[in-house]
DNA sequence: CTATAGTGGATGTAATATATCCACTTTGTC
DNA sequence: GACAAAGTGGATATATTACATCCACTATAG
């Protein structure tokens, strides 16, 4: 019930690109060192992101890694999909799977449901909303409550 | 991103207590056998969930499980939670952590709301409203179609 | 032609999820 | 009171996944 570690880097390593001027390349070495994210390992992550299309890539001297398209069309969303694939909170969501339980599987609708909300709401703000300064930061202490609330 | 397979066990467990009537008890052995689950995974699992004050349990012959609250009273968020701990979509949201980027990351509102609104969808049926037939099953489609959009 | 930087495969390690085994306690029934 | 049924709890095993490292390779700017 958690985005993986690798997620949380692709995230940050695409904040870093989109905090650049567009056109201008980063190297990996350089965004893992600002992220203490081990090289090898954001590499490989890399490779999954210009792979889903998020980044492009240039090889060789003066070689680095830049956004593919806009910031403003990226979304955690997408990032988290590019990483770990479909999102399917359950294994009864992933594309392709048939329930046993044909439709009498009352949870299923729920869980979709919930897991639709939960992209939603990640969808609602690109990168380069995420980049300029003086966004919404209060709202973290806010939905943690709620969270609170729960348990 | 996923619940685990254990919180699919408690929430089919928990579905097949909230159709039994109130009162009556249900053994563990007879639910694994129901929902094909190993039995002694589900012992453990009903020990969490007892712990969670969700199941009240008797031991002893004639013994078994049955919700030890209304099941109008609990929704599938509870069930998580009790199996999972508290839900935390990633690690900077859990309770008690302190990022290191204090404020100056902007992820992490984020994905607070798009936690807050899973969970809040989650919170919005009961149980009670799961089991009761004729809910809207069709919800399914449309909110998987959503997630195919995204990719 | 050489240093730089991404590519890609193989491998290792740790953590977590899933499952099993078994000895123990409680409790209803004969 | 003995016995069987049923939950309790600890130890252990296995599989899967997450996380990470190593290294040989390819492309490219200067």
């Amino acid at each position: 019930m958690q985005i993986t570690r690798q997620t949380e880097y692709a995230i940050r390593t695409l904040l870093e690109l989109a905090k650049v001027p567009k056109g201008e390349v980063l190297q990996v070495k350089l965004i893992s060192d600002r992220q203490s994210i081990p090289v090898e390992f954001l590499k490989k992550t890399v490779q999954l992101l210009a792979l889903a299309g998020l980044v492009s890539t240039r090889r060789g001297t003066q070689g680095g890694i830049m956004l593919a398209r806009p910031a403003e069309d990226i979304t955690i969303a997408d990032i988290i999909k590019a990483i770990e694939g479909p999102v399917a909170i359950n294994l009864c969501l992933e594309p392709g799977y048939v329930c046993p339980n044909q439709g009498t599987c009352p949870v299923s609708p729920v869980l979709a449901r919930a897991q639709g909300a939960f992209l939603r709401e990640l969808q609602r703000e690109s990168l380069a909303d995420l980049v300029k300064p003086g966004s919404d930061k209060a709202s973290l202490l806010v939905d943690k409550g709620e969270e609170k609330q729960l348990g």
